[in-house]
DNA sequence: CTTATGTCAGGGTCACTGAAATCG
DNA sequence: CCGATTTCAGTGCCCCTGACATAA
């Protein structure tokens, strides 16, 4: 049995977002827009943590994880930087930046495209599709950090937020 | 009339949270899960994306405006550093730079706190105050990018999500 | 020539670790 | 002495801008 001493933070007597929107509510308007937004925000930022906790042993973050997922999509487990970022809604210089750590962990290896010389192909490689099986158990197991919802809650979830990517112009 | 060139991607024809699911489903599980979670850290990026271009002009970022509402919040427009913190749920060291850079701004000042020599008062100016208001007419206008919602909706999500910080042991 | 693709340099923000100073 | 509070140095991550090289 091996104990491992995590700092976290004691928990609040109350919610600090209903403690906000109560205050937020006696001054400005939105009020339930607000609510929503910083739930949104502080859940984002908890569920990264716990991702990138996991994914870490794997020498992963969540980006890269993600951008090796995609490739394991692919048929040919290959597939242009620009596609991806496209895909990953990720800046260019930023897709360039991950395949580039990707390929210096031995997972993807970079090759130019055979029928148009600017694009480069991003290749998984078999040490690659390894770490995807292992890492996507570990983050399955732990259920994305959503344990709380059902699966109805969860397509609820996503019903809801459906409308606010589209209207982002996302697709 | 005065037009700005933004650099917007073009939308994707499809859904990519939606193909992303149909094929994690095809091998792993968890799927509901994957997408209620993708979902929510598009929308984030997307949030916090708006949120900073519509503060920028006010000299502030997502963070330092939620440091600088919470001193609003306050009777004497003064809170010590460890307890805003605590409330804004970041790190101490990144309160500190926080508080700084407000400083840096003439939106806050730091003072000892009279009762504990330990402790550093973040005291809202007048000036804080002043852009406060401004930057708030700006979020709340735009609704904080949730504008595809109703107050239905936007309770619905919140209600979706308090399990989801509670499990992670917020509150 | 213009457009598309990717790379690199650089600046900004924020998260975190570890160490230190100060004070209760 | 121990613990709490804050600061600082340093690392890593990701975002973005701008400039550039290469190729369609």
């Amino acid at each position: 049995m091996l104990t491992v001493a995590v700092a976290v933070p004691r928990p609040l007597p109350f919610d600090p977002i209903e403690e906000a929107a109560r205050q937020w509510a006696q001054r400005w308007d939105a009020t339930p827009h607000m609510r929503a937004v910083t739930s949104v925000m502080r859940v984002q930022q908890l569920v990264i943590a716990l991702l990138d906790d996991l994914l870490k042993p794997h020498g992963l973050t969540f980006a890269r994880y993600e951008a090796l997922v995609l490739l394991t999509f692919s048929r040919t487990g290959a597939l242009p930087l620009g596609k991806m970022g496209e895909r990953l809604q990720v800046h260019p210089t930023s897709i360039t930046s991950i395949a580039a750590r990707l390929e210096g962990s031995g997972f993807i290896e970079r090759r130019r495209h055979p029928a148009d010389g600017r694009a480069v192909l991003a290749q998984i490689t078999e040490t690659g599709r390894a770490v995807v099986e292992t890492a996507t158990a570990d983050v399955t197991a732990a259920r994305f950090g959503f344990d709380a919802l059902d699966v109805a809650e969860l397509d609820q979830l996503f019903d809801l937020l459906e409308p606010v990517r589209r209207g982002a112009g996302d697709f």
